[in-house]
DNA sequence: TTGATTAAGATAGCGTGCTATATAAATGGT
DNA sequence: ACCATTTATATAGCACGCTATCTTAATCAA
């Protein structure tokens, strides 16, 4: 790593999301599933029937990226898209039972990731970090918006 | 943020990580960049002439990755690629009279957006910080391999 | 020297993110 | 009731990351 590198929060936070992603991506592929679909169905275990605009807030992506998450998450059997009774622009985004059944065991080894990654991290040291991310994304936030 | 993603460091790593590609993305573009395009000038700017293969390893993505961030740099008009005296596989990437100029404004843009992401941080926070991050890239990078 | 292996790069195909734009339905003001 | 605006979703097109595979050149072993 060079001098640059270890010194820039930007580039440190780069790396270490792409080796979340592909932690995450080798534990749940098994599953039949990538990164972006777990964390739609960890918002779709806590509750089901839920608009896309509702997803696209709760994941804070964009309306488009949602789209096509959703997409793929319909093409391979992973959720059902009902017309909204009450808006008929909306579709609500329900579970498959073979999404249903996945729950358990995607949780597992998604909370293993997160252990692995804090190896070595005391509590204290564990939940100050999760806290330093939280702010630096609420100082990034606050300029762009 | 659902209780789950204030505390789970993967998710707040990729959330953190989009924000910053998009606060530099949103500095850097005017000048003709791309977030990916940044990071390979930065080690052109150290030292030009080095193979795919040294870009590769320095910034820690795969070849297939740095092949095509240079096929769009060419394209772009930042670096041109000659072939290597010793090699003849391989071609040594070298710096447009554009590219080089833009060091400057590019790296001070960079640093700003670092800057703000760490504001209110104190010192010693923020090297902390930036311990931490590089002590997860370390236990990620020790399951993987 | 020849033949197998390794190394450098290019390319195809895909997931996930983004912006910009299009369409259709809902809503609000007149 | 009507028109303008807003809202929900879809789609196109691009950047950038990945794996897998191909070609060509270099290297190593027999």
């Amino acid at each position: 790593m060079s001098e640059f590198q270890k010194t820039s929060a930007g580039f440190l936070a780069n790396h270490m999301a792409r080796l979340f992603a592909a932690a995450l991506a080798g534990r749940v592929q098994p599953l039949g599933l990538a990164p972006a679909q777990f964390m739609v169905l960890l918002e779709l275990w806590a509750e089901e029937g839920r608009t896309q605009a509702e997803l696209t807030a709760a994941l804070s992506v964009e309306q488009a990226t949602m789209a096509n998450t959703l997409a793929r998450m319909e093409r391979d059997g992973l959720i059902e898209r009902r017309p909204s009774p009450e808006d008929k622009r909306a579709r609500l985004v329900h579970l498959t039972p073979k999404a249903r059944g996945l729950r358990e065991e995607a949780v597992a080894e998604a909370q293993s990731v997160n252990g692995q990654a804090l190896d070595g991290f005391s509590e204290a040291e564990a939940s100050q970090f999760l806290a330093q991310m939280r702010r630096v994304i609420a100082n990034l936030q606050r300029t762009r918006r």
